[in-house]
DNA sequence: GGGATGGTACGAATTCTTTCGTAAACCTCT
DNA sequence: AGAGGTTTACGAAAGAATTCGTACCATCCC
C-alpha cells in the first residue's frame, strides 16, 4: 500500500533555486545556512537572506529537515538525492522526451563525455535489462 | 565560424509551457493554433488564448517560426528537437547531476522501462564511445 | 457589401519564484 | 546583566510565467 504523501512538495519537481541548495547538501552534507550562503557565494552573487529564504521554504515543502536543537540550525535534504533526481528526470522524459527514458539517455550519452567508469556502469545495467526481458 | 545567436532564446531553456507545445509539434508536425489547442485539451484544460498567446511568445523569443501568408497561419519548431532537448538535458544535467551526464543516463535507464530497440541503440553507442577512447 | 464565424493582437490579472530589508531572537563574552 | 555579533522570522517588492477577457481583423457566404 501507498503512504500518504507527507506534504505538498513530493511530487511536485523542486524550483531552479531549490535544486541548486539540495546540489549543494548533496555533495557536502548537512550544513547551516551560513555554510550553504558560503558555498554558493563562490559560484554567484546571491544575499545571505536569500538563501534563508529559500531554506525556510524547502523546509515548509518538505525538501529540507532541520535541527533546531542545535543553534546554527543544521539543515539536510528530506529526500534522498536520487529520489529527487528520478522526479525531475520523470518530469524532463514526459515533457520533452515523449516518455522515452532511453531515448533520453541516448541523447545524453551522445551530447556530452562520459568517464570510462560510467560507460561500464551503464553497460553492466544493459546487460541486467536485457537479461531480464528474455 | 559561429552564426551569432538570432535572439534571446537560443542558450536559454524554454519554460515548462513552452515545452508542451514544442512537443506537439514535434510529435505531429507543423500546426495552426487551433490545432495545437485541439490536441492539448485532450490531456488538459487550457484556454484557446493562452495556447494562443504561448505561441505568439514562443514566437517573438524564436522558438517557433511562422507563416502568415495563409490564413489560419501554421507554426513549426524554430530549431530541431534534438537541440532543444540537448538545452534542456545540459541544464538538468548541470544542476541536479553534478555536470555528470553518465549518472544521469544511468538513473534514466533504472528507473524506467525502455524498449528493446532502445537497448540496442544505447549499446551499439556504448561499443562507439568506448571505440573511440582506446 | 455586410453579417457571421473564426483568427489574431493586446493588455492586464493572477500566480509562482526570487530577492532582500528589517527587526526580533539568540548566543557569547566580559 | 548587557553590548555586540550572528542567526532566524517575517513581510513585502520585484520579476517571471501563466492565464484569459476583450476587441480588432480577416474570410466566407448569402
Amino acid at each position: 500500500m501507498l503512504l500518504a504523501m507527507s506534504n505538498r512538495s513530493n511530487g511536485r519537481k523542486p524550483t531552479d533555486s531549490e535544486v541548486k541548495i539540495l546540489s549543494v547538501i548533496w555533495e557536502h552534507g548537512p550544513k547551516t545556512v551560513r555554510e550553504v550562503y558560503d558555498l554558493m557565494s563562490q559560484k554567484e552573487t546571491i544575499g545571505y537572506t536569500t538563501v534563508l529564504k529559500f531554506m525556510q521554504i524547502m523546509t515548509e515543502k518538505g525538501l529540507l529537515n532541520r535541527d533546531t536543537s542545535i543553534r546554527p540550525q543544521v539543515f539536510s535534504a528530506a529526500q534522498p538525492q536520487h529520489q529527487t533526481q528520478h522526479v525531475m528526470l520523470r518530469d524532463l522524459v514526459d515533457r520533452a522526451f515523449a516518455g522515452s527514458a532511453g531515448n533520453l539517455a541516448l541523447q545524453a550519452l551522445s551530447t556530452s563525455r562520459s568517464t570510462p567508469k560510467e560507460l561500464r556502469e551503464i553497460r553492466a545495467l544493459l546487460d541486467k535489462l536485457e537479461g531480464e526481458s528474455l
